[in-house]
DNA sequence: AACAGTGCCAACCGCACTTTC
DNA sequence: AGAAAGTGCGGTTGGCACTGT
């Protein structure tokens, strides 16, 4: 299949997200959950231009990106420590650059942060004490397309880093990672305790914050139970974007998904479908 | 103070995989 | 079954902040 056209070349933002984007994103997914990255700007522009004149002029792959590395709740702000960091160095021995794989092991932890941590820290201190650690061969410099099914289905065969005997021995509990298969657990999946909250619980700004305790019901087993309300006081204090109008407006998308659905189709109707997102935002982007 | 070099990290790109029809 | 659409992932890039000269 083609590929679907990205932010440059339909005139979608690009570039670092604002803090009005950012809230635009957080408050539709609170509503929504994560999932139909594709259709959630175009929803949240339209959505969004009803009550607050604004609207979320990105991919959904950037609106998915911002959610996953940066505006999830559960996501943990600070350095890493010394326990994560040998985790991570394990992990990388036993993995690779599967650096998704490493994240699901690392709660509060995004791929792309300890990516980034490994890259500009972990690389080069292993380096520095003596481990080898293999680079993986850039896009650039490949010599053929890096294709195929064995990318990825050899990856726990292939990306071994380490061919240091010193960090062997570190990685002894592991040894038996040649000649045993390695099963590697998927990360779990956040899902936003909201999508199951009544919209009385959801709202009534007393809720428990920042908690991750797991909920007991057999579905509910792999949420991670946090305080809707708290995360946007939260995101308040951490963007200084809401203030109390905008807590207000916050407040109405506690409205039923119902009645954003109708008021999507009633707007989409009066738009005729000829939606010119450009022509929406144009004024809202100075 | 001004400039250059370096490091960090958010965001983008493009491919592969999965789901839907 | 196969094409299209949607999603996830790893590699890479660009810009900002910091440091050194």
């Amino acid at each position: 299949m083609g590929r679907a056209p990205c932010c440059s070349k339909v005139g979608l933002h690009r570039g670092p997200w604002t803090a009005r984007e950012d809230a635009l994103l957080t408050s539709y997914i609170q509503n929504h959950g994560e999932g139909n990255w594709r259709s959630l700007p175009k929803r949240a522009v339209l959505i969004m231009h009803v009550f607050m004149h604004i609207g979320l002029l990105r991919c959904g792959k950037s609106c998915r990106l911002r959610w996953m590395n940066y505006l999830r709740p559960d996501i943990k702000r600070g350095n890493i420590g010394p326990e994560e960091e040998d985790l991570i160095i394990r992990l990388h021995c036993l993995l690779g650059n599967r650096w998704s794989l490493i994240a699901g092991r690392l709660p509060g932890r995004t791929d792309n942060e300890i990516k980034n941590y490994w890259n500009s820290h972990l690389s080069k201190k292993l380096k520095n004490q003596g481990f080898v650690v293999r680079e993986g061969t850039p896009r650039s410099k490949r010599s053929v397309p890096p294709n195929t099914d064995k990318k990825r289905k050899n990856n726990n065969n292939n990306n071994n880093m380490y061919n240091n005997s010193k960090l062997a021995k570190i990685m002894q509990s592991n040894d038996a990672a040649e000649s045993t298969k390695i099963y590697a657990p998927k990360p779990t999946r956040f899902k936003p305790k909201w999508i199951v909250m009544e919209k009385s619980e959801s709202m009534t700004g007393d809720g428990e914050k920042g908690t991750s305790e797991a909920s007991s019901g057999t579905d509910d087993a792999d949420l991670v139970s946090w305080s809707h309300v708290g995360h946007v006081r939260e995101f308040d204090q951490t963007v200084g974007f809401l203030d109390a109008t905008h807590w207000d407006l916050a407040s109405d998308f506690s409205m039923q998904d119902e009645s954003l659905e109708r008021l999507y189709n009633e707007y989409s109707q009066l738009l005729q479908f000829e939606v010119d997102v450009n022509q929406l935002a144009e004024p809202l982007m100075q």
